[in-house]
DNA sequence: TCCACTTAAGCAACGCTGTTGCTGAAGTGC
DNA sequence: GCACTTCAGCAACAGCGTTGCTTAAGTGGA
């Protein structure tokens, strides 16, 4: 009670110190990619000592995750060592699972793309054939890497579900996949373990571990394509809820007892901005958008709006803009969202298998989110 | 970079280690209540082994902060002994800093007030007088309990504020506040600690921690008086967003080019909230409350909405009704919000004080939120 | 009444963590 | 060439939770 489930069993003995620190120092290496990072810099990052520092690292390096990477110029001593970790020491599959496609890629730890491949699929197909063929597209991809580990597949699709247990729950318009359990059935199926999640979290998740992210912090992704759907990071995590719902931006009410929603409700962001969108006037859809975000920042205090979706792609200026002008307008009336960046998440879908990916890969650097 | 910040300085030593299971144990045992709780079930809680509870128990019973507490029945062998926490071991004192008055208590470790005092009070007069009559307060609740140690002070304001670094900012109406460094100069004359936050956090921290408090989960605090703001608990801890702005959902657009807000927008939530109150249509105002609470539910999708505030106390029932009538509504709709519970906190302003010691508590149990 | 059995809790030894203290390595600069 | 600075690793150490075992304190059947 009190909260104290996500709590449960969070005692920490000396395994999960290390496992801990570990990850910790893996995180700040990744972080730091090809430049590198020295011990010192690693213990300021930490709050390790040098010294604790010098002995995980040397774990790391004989585990093949870490290695040197030249020295530091000297200020006027013995100069530092660089350390990189090695990203092809380990990999990871991500599937996105869409509605009329799916896209596989196999990356590496530092959560680059080396192997994709896409092919049509039809959702609406028995349950086992889908599986069949994502299955094949993971063997297909192990095979880029043959003599390297690949801890495990990660998989976006765009249905509601349950994150902790992987069990799909209903997927609009396709029954079949009510109810059913993708982790289990595709763990066994491939032997790798398997992590499930929506689409918008796991391109929130690519985003928030993407390298150069313009900065870290909370943010948002709204994602503006057939539908719209929203990822939040906060706390450098992906919020997921109670029940792997979180996200449901699309039927925010901001028209009371406005024009009726395919959701059955009246006045839906999703719904305004669509309309909007179909009647050709963008700075309308853009500026509905911006409300809608609006309203988030205000809720969340985020530092970073990031919009993405296909609708978006097709202008990337006009909806950047409005979103902009309408959470700076409420700033400057004294409101909430001052300092609000508002940016555009490119690539198209390629990012969300990415995401998937980074499913596996985030418990390797620590960022494990609440619902795990 | 990369939402890093809130893991810097994250390094775990064996101190942090053994503080870290001592606040996990505290806070079972806490939960527990006056019941107790066994070694075994400690164990249980935490992941950690009989043996390490064991330990780590003496140690607390050693520190005066746990005892025994009889025996539970056998179950055919030897009876598991309870252990309890010790409530007046240590004291917290809490200040709610209203426009109005100054409600200033005093609880011990398991939240209960033991001592309160209420006094008039004027935001509106210069800092050091108010400042030393927040100081007195102090001083006379500590001599309410002599020989314990008083762990230090939590203040609960109602505007903007950094909560970080103990910072006010733009508190509506009284400029002089704005940027005044209140936690330090609380500290300096008091000798004590002090935490800061706004009002409706320290509400929602004493819900997230009140004993029976209806199970636990993540949940939001609505207030409903002169304004409409929102306390947030998330993973069992107060989101207080990048900058301590998290909560601000008043000024929620809930009706694109609605009425004027007295924020300068148009159609927030607590300018249609408070014009349908202000017609008499009370049922109107719940349903337009049920739509901003709505809305939050399937972004978060959290458990539980609490409603709380003067304007909520006037007719609890219909606001109740009127909220869960909406959110229900939309969980038919095979929206989110399917099990939400919507409650009423009572007793008025009291809960705030008394959630603003537990911002001094709250690190004691290992309930630290993301800005600290 | 006794004794076998069950369950809980503590003692002792242990492995392993990060820390401390120090030594050697590898530069700079007068 | 030597004094100084800075980094990195070795060795000893304190302290964490764990393991293995013993003792305590009940139940229940013979």
């Amino acid at each position: 009670m009190n909260g104290s489930r996500t709590k449960a069993q969070a005692g920490v003995n000396l395994p999960a110190l290390r496992h801990h620190n570990a990850a910790l120092i893996l995180d700040l290496l990744r972080a730091a990619g090809a430049e590198g990072i020295s011990r010192l810099e690693l213990a300021e990052g930490t709050g390790l000592t040098p010294q604790a520092v010098s002995k995980i690292t040397a774990r790391l390096r004989e585990d093949g995750l870490a290695v040197g990477a030249g020295l530091r110029p000297s200020t006027g001593g013995k100069p530092r060592t660089v350390l990189r970790l090695v990203p092809d020491a380990q990999f990871a599959v991500g599937l996105h699972l869409d509605r009329d496609g799916l896209t596989a890629v196999l990356v590496d730890l530092a959560g680059r793309p080396v192997a994709v491949t896409r092919a049509p699929l039809d959702l609406g197909a028995p349950a086992d054939r889908v599986l069949a063929g994502a299955a094949d597209a993971v063997h297909d991809l192990c095979a880029a890497e043959p003599h390297k580990p690949v801890l495990g597949v990660g998989v976006a699709v765009p249905g509601p579900l349950d994150h902790r247990d992987g069990v799909l729950r209903r997927v609009t318009g396709f029954p079949q996949w009510d109810g059913y359990p993708l982790r289990a059935a595709l763990a066994e199926r491939t032997g790798l373990p398997v992590a499930l999640d929506k689409d918008t979290n796991a391109a929130a998740l690519a985003l928030a571990l993407a390298p150069g992210g313009a900065g870290g912090g909370d943010f948002a992704y709204l994602h503006l394509g057939t539908g719209l759907g929203a990822g939040l990071v906060l706390g450098g995590r992906v919020h997921r809820g109670a029940r792997t719902g979180a996200g449901e931006f699309g039927h925010q009410t901001l028209q009371l007892d406005g024009p009726l929603c395919g959701c059955g409700g009246r006045g839906c962001v999703e719904a305004l901005c669509l309309a909007a969108e179909a009647r050709g006037d963008r700075p309308e859809a853009a500026r509905i958008l911006g409300a809608g975000a609006a309203n988030l920042v205000g809720l969340l205090d985020i530092d970073r709006v990031v919009l993405g979706g296909r609708t978006v792609a097709a202008d990337e200026d006009t909806y950047v803009r409005g979103v902009r002008a309408v959470i700076e307008e409420r700033a400057s009336r004294g409101g909430a969202g001052a300092g609000v960046t508002v940016t555009v998440a490119r690539g198209g879908d390629r990012p969300v298998a990415e995401g998937a990916a980074q499913l596996v890969l985030a418990p390797v650097f620590g960022r494990v989110g609440e619902g795990e």
